[in-house]
DNA sequence: TAGTGTGAATGGATTCACAGCC
DNA sequence: GGCTGTGAATCCATTCACACTA
């Protein structure tokens, strides 16, 4: 049982070892949830009322942070400022992380612009495309930055501490532009092409088939006929 | 052990009654890369070579087919064609879904545009926005088409069928307009705000927080240090 | 009283392994 | 020999239930 004052109890500061991912995935969702406790001003929170937010049991709660050290107190539940910076530390999300964006079409000039991504610690240092109609345009809304062309990525990304990328090139280019961001030193990729990409083990790969969303979501209607 | 000359031997229809989630969310995986099989011109495919290329078991491809009916061969495989026809019917994707865009920003935009939608079937007939300024315009890529306000929702919904709606809107107003959608008989909502709404238990709802996505690969990315 | 932390029990999903078929 | 379909075994995640603390 955490002092509750802060003291770092973390049990596995680093590696996911024997951490069930589920819990990994929800824990994304109770930061973001308790960030809007907080807006609401609100200094404890309990496991119950975390879960409702989210449509999760309260033992849920407090088993999935269990995973990762001791963060309540018992009677009166969590700090929610303390366990916000407990979640952002053992999610990564306590510091800055450098991004680049590759491909700018639609999509990806939509993510290049998304400012949810800068609100949670990621900052777009560079674009990529390899279209030399687009290559050198000014970003709009990052008036510092020009698109360059792909084959900069290597030595941009080195230069500009880039760790993670999001790729949103059509889906026949995907595999080969992934396998450049792993030459690039590139750890870890958010893939939005449909298609399954294959990378060596030390990079993570993460892909969202907006479609496949779609698809889901009909799946699950597909029962009932329309409501009215 | 079916036919294999396309006679029906669905088991369930419709109901996704008892049914592991995740076997579903496979299901659109398989049906992609079955897709791919059948653009290179392959016939037959094992229950091996599709796990493969998913990097899943071949154990796990079967039993997850094993849940809808008997589609393969013993000492064959799959027909890639027929066993395309059978997902596309099992996912709801073998016929025309109308959908509705609301939220007309940077992401709502580009969502409107992206072509995977249309090539899984998934036709957007209406947009919506509630800023003066971009009602009545047209959609650029859907020339027939123009921004309507929000407050139109209910009645196209109803003229057009339309049965899904994809949420591109700030988060402050994303519940509120998911309310509007589930008054309008919408049955499905695609949301993009990082939020966690709540529906009435006969609208589904799938969230897709872009930054979540990308925090989770900073997490599996902590442990080590940068590649080079 | 209100609420955490955690072993033990339960419930689900994955993997194994093999009978049967081409 | 190659491959499916499926019960049985295993593995993993969730839920229960309760000792303990504020």
């Amino acid at each position: 049982m955490a002092s509750g004052t802060g003291k770092d109890s973390g049990k596995n500061p680093a590696g996911p070892e024997g951490i069930p991912e589920p819990a990994v995935r929800r824990l994304s969702l109770y930061l973001r949830e308790l960030e809007n406790f907080r807006a609401n001003n609100r200094k404890t929170v309990s496991s119950r009322e975390l879960g409702d937010a989210l449509g999760l049991t309260d033992a849920q709660v407090r088993k999935d942070f269990g995973y990762f050290g001791q963060f309540g107190q018992p009677g009166i539940g969590y700090q929610v400022e303390e366990l916000v910076g407990q979640l952002r530390r053992i999610l990564g999300t306590d510091r800055v992380w450098n991004v680049a964006v590759i491909g700018q079409g639609n999509l990806g000039r939509a993510l290049t612009a998304y400012r949810g991504f800068l609100r949670k610690g990621f900052q777009i240092v560079a674009v990529f495309d390899d279209d030399p109609d687009k290559v050198g345009q000014v970003i709009p809304s990052l008036e510092s930055i020009r698109v360059q062309h792909i084959r900069e990525l290597k030595k941009t990304a080195a230069d500009k501490w880039i760790r993670l990328a999001i790729l949103a090139v059509p889906a026949e280019y995907a595999q080969p532009v992934a396998e450049q961001c792993v030459a690039a030193g590139i750890q870890g990729i958010l893939n939005f092409a449909p298609v399954s990409l294959t990378a060596p083990a030390e990079v993570a790969v993460t892909s969202v088939d907006l479609a496949v969303q779609l698809e889901q979501l009909a799946f699950r209607v597909l029962g009932s006929p329309p409501r009215f």
